[in-house]
RNA sequence: GGGCGGUUAGCUCAGUUGGUUAGAGCGUCACAUUGACAUUGUGAAGGUCACAGGUUCGAGUCCUGUACCGCCCACCA
């Protein structure tokens, strides 16, 4: 094999891609292993959980394919509903153009050209990290076959009753204009008033005085003595409008700990009101619109923002002598886990899955054991999630997804892909950006199934790699994405859709904070690439792979890591040309040191049997998903064994010891490889080598 | 209010089924040195493993409790 030299990192990967080391076979005698990398969002950078990822899907895909497997690691892409949505919303605002000005198809067709211009500006990025995946296979949420699966789930939940539409009380984003589900919803602590109202005979208390317009009832425990005469009973209460007669209902919901022990039930913009309306038949007021603002049942308040509004009312409620005490008040707000704007519970239409039966069976699979989890409490955490799921709300009012594939004409609907003839309107909303995701296994292996005449037939893809064996994900999406799609996987496949999982820590800064864009806080992989080149990184990232197990990082403390660790290929770069650019005349090429490696020398069989020691550390480690530990493995034996004892003996039985050392440092090269790759490779290629690639050598047993 | 995780050297963290003097990297100090490698080598200092009990011949590791930090879940308006 004739030896290459390369320039640089892109020119290695460029390599690999050329002799297609990265792509599956189909029509492989190997035994199949398959990786589903989770699909980052389409929004712009990459950042440093998206490099650990990486780094730990490519180090087991490497692993693997040495070990003899046909790996399958596949790639893609997901359109990020919400969060693709807003940030091409602002973009186009700063060109001062809005969706109400472009319309629907309009603004779909610029959509997709943004799309295209990120996709192109993050793609590369995604690969710079090594990444071996099979771009032939590379598939996008929004691709047609994508489209084709979502609409057979959505059809399927359909046809068997599952999917309904309604108004429902929903968690209402005014600001993203949409509803989102409850795990898109975070909580800040804030410090607020309690206002203390009084409402005929009772006085109540509430932190929302601005609802009050919606009120259908006055509601206490059933079990509370105080207020046992005057439960049933109707009161005329003062309001803003004039005197009004109100109910009082009793229901379990009330804690009497709480205030007074009364509240006001607002049925409209509340989800504890909203079950007490339903038990007890109250009717419905809407106060706040999809604005965030009052509407007209707030009279002269109507317009005014929920915040401005509470403001306002404030002294006409006391002069009324209504508002009779406030005190301060700590608690949770709800909020839009995107863009952070105050979250209003409101009545929407919307569409619902009834998930319950699926939830079921997905806990009896996962009970069963058949997905190993890492780290193993996650099983519990998901049963337990999957034990007390609601209905899941799938629309969302944007623009940019799967469109409902319903249709209406007058009275009548239908669903379907096409529009079922003149006339017909389809549904304005979107589905939720987890309908498409929850497929992602089955989908990116083309499902659903039909061969030429109609008929169900699976593909082959999906025959051979379904289910996956490893799937990687940051916890933050266990209920969201994973639950989803061991749900549905087994819903439409009666299989689970991956027999690993495995769920990294989420790296904080040191103050144990999430990255994110509006602290400023986040730390970019690509400058510790540009500092400390991809290698570097990707070890440094591989000491924080812990599985469940947070990490503490700063731009010092990765800075230091990097730099440790390029000074560690520096290292083997260097071990190299003391073993193979400076090796005396007079020994032969690796080939022979393979076959005659009988050395009785006892440094020379020391370093061996430590090298033995080392290569099942390392499987060991790889196979039980420990990639810190193999990688500290790693770095001990070739910095303390073979360079600072074994290399420096060498140094006076020179000639002898050249076989050894060759053997040695070929085997730490293959062992590295899924770590270091490049600095593999372009060591590897110094060697007078029988393979094309250490892509392609055997991984040593 | 429930559930989970963390607490080990100045900093960030390892420590795999309980087993000798508890480890790494960075930082600090001393010495060496152009010898594959200054992106270096040798060595040193630095820890009552959060706290209190318990099990054990033996506990960083297992059990109970406490404190602090963090995360997730939850209809306290």
């Amino acid at each position: 094999m004739t030896k290459k030299i390369f320039i640089n990192e892109k020119d290695i990967y460029d390599f690999w891609e050329k002799e297609k080391i990265f792509s599956a076979d189909l029509n492989s005698k190997k035994p199949k292993y398959s990786l589903l990398i989770p699909p980052p969002n389409l929004t712009g950078e990459l950042h440093l959980g998206h490099a650990m990822q990486h780094s730990i899907l490519d180090a087991l895909a490497r692993f693997k394919r040495m070990q003899g497997f046909d790996v399958l690691l596949l790639p893609g892409v997901d359109h990020a509903g919400i969060q693709f949505e807003s940030t091409f919303d602002k973009k186009l605002s700063r060109e001062g153009l809005t969706k109400q000005k472009l319309g629907r198809d309009e603004w779909l067709k610029k959509a997709w050209e943004f799309k295209e211009d990120i996709y192109k500006s993050v793609s590369g990025s995604w690969r710079m990290m090594g990444l071996s995946a099979d771009w032939s296979r590379e598939v996008f949420t929004l691709d047609e076959k994508c489209q084709n699966a979502v609409f057979e789930e959505f059809k399927t939940y359909f046809d068997k009753g599952l999917i309904y539409r309604g108004p429902y009380i929903v968690q209402w984003c005014p600001r993203d204009q949409t509803a989102i589900e409850d795990v898109e919803v975070e909580y800040e602590q804030r410090k607020e008033k309690l206002y203390y109202l009084k409402y005929g005979p009772l006085t109540l208390a509430t932190v929302r005085p601005e609802t009050k317009f919606g009120d259908t009832a006055m509601a206490v425990n059933p079990k509370d003595a105080r207020y046992k005469d005057y439960v049933g009973r109707e009161f005329e209460i003062e309001t803003l409008h004039g005197k009004k007669m109100m109910r009082v209902i009793a229901d379990d919901a009330v804690d009497p700990k709480f205030g007074t022990g009364v509240i006001k039930v607002t049925p409209g913009h509340d989800f504890t009101d909203y079950e007490i309306g339903k038990r007890n038949n109250l009717p419905i007021i809407h106060v706040i619109n999809k604005e965030g603002k009052l509407t007209d049942v707030a009279g002269k308040y109507a317009g005014m923002k929920v915040a401005a509004a509470r403001e306002a009312m404030l002294p006409e409620l006391r002069e009324k002598g209504i508002l009779v005490k406030e005190e301060e008040y700590v608690h949770n707000v709800s909020v839009c886990e995107r863009c952070k704007s105050t979250v209003e519970p409101i009545i929407s239409e919307e569409w619902f899955v009834n998930v319950s039966e699926m939830a079921k069976a997905a806990v009896k699979v996962i009970d069963a054991g058949e997905i190993e989890f890492f780290p193993p409490n996650y099983k519990k955490i998901l049963t337990e999630w999957l034990s007390d799921i609601h209905d899941w709300c799938i629309s969302r009012s944007l623009w940019w997804g799967h469109r409902i594939p319903v249709w209406y004409k007058g009275k009548e609907m239908k669903v379907s892909q096409e529009s079922p003839g003149e006339g017909w309107k389809q549904d304005e909303q979107v589905l939720d950006t987890w309908f498409s995701s929850g497929l992602w296994p089955l989908s990116t292996l083309g499902w659903p199934f039909a061969n030429a005449q109609g008929k169900p037939e699976k593909t082959k893809e999906f025959e051979r790699y379904f289910p996956w064996d490893f799937e990687i994900s940051a916890p933050e999406i266990k209920y969201l994405w994973i639950a989803r799609m061991i749900m549905i996987s087994n819903y439409f496949t009666r299989q689970v859709p991956f027999k690993t999982m495995f769920f990294h820590g989420m790296l904080r800064d040191l103050q144990g904070r999430k990255f994110s864009k509006s602290l400023g806080n986040g730390i970019d992989p690509i400058y510790l690439i540009d500092q400390w080149g991809v290698d570097a990184t990707r070890m440094a990232l591989y000491t924080y792979s812990i599985p469940g197990r947070d990490g503490r990082v700063s731009k010092q403390i990765l800075d230091e890591r990097g730099k440790n660790f390029r000074n560690f290929g520096t290292k083997i770069r260097n071990i190299a040309k003391f073993v193979l650019e400076l090796k005396p005349q007079d020994t032969n090429s690796l080939r022979s040191t393979v076959y005659g490696l009988q050395s009785k020398n006892k440094d020379d069989k020391w370093i061996k049997e430590e090298l033995e020691k080392l290569i099942k550390q390392v499987t060991k480690n790889l196979e039980s998903l420990e990639l810190h530990l193999a990688v500290d493995d790693i770095y001990n034996f070739v910095w303390h064994d073979l360079a600072d004892k074994y290399i420096e003996k060498s140094k006076s039985r020179r000639g002898e010891a050249q076989m050894t050392l060759e053997y040695v440092l070929k085997n730490v090269l293959i062992v590295l490889h899924p770590f270091m790759p490049y600095l593999t490779e372009e060591i590897y290629q110094m060697f007078d080598k029988t393979k094309t690639s250490i892509m392609l050598e055997e991984w040593p047993s």
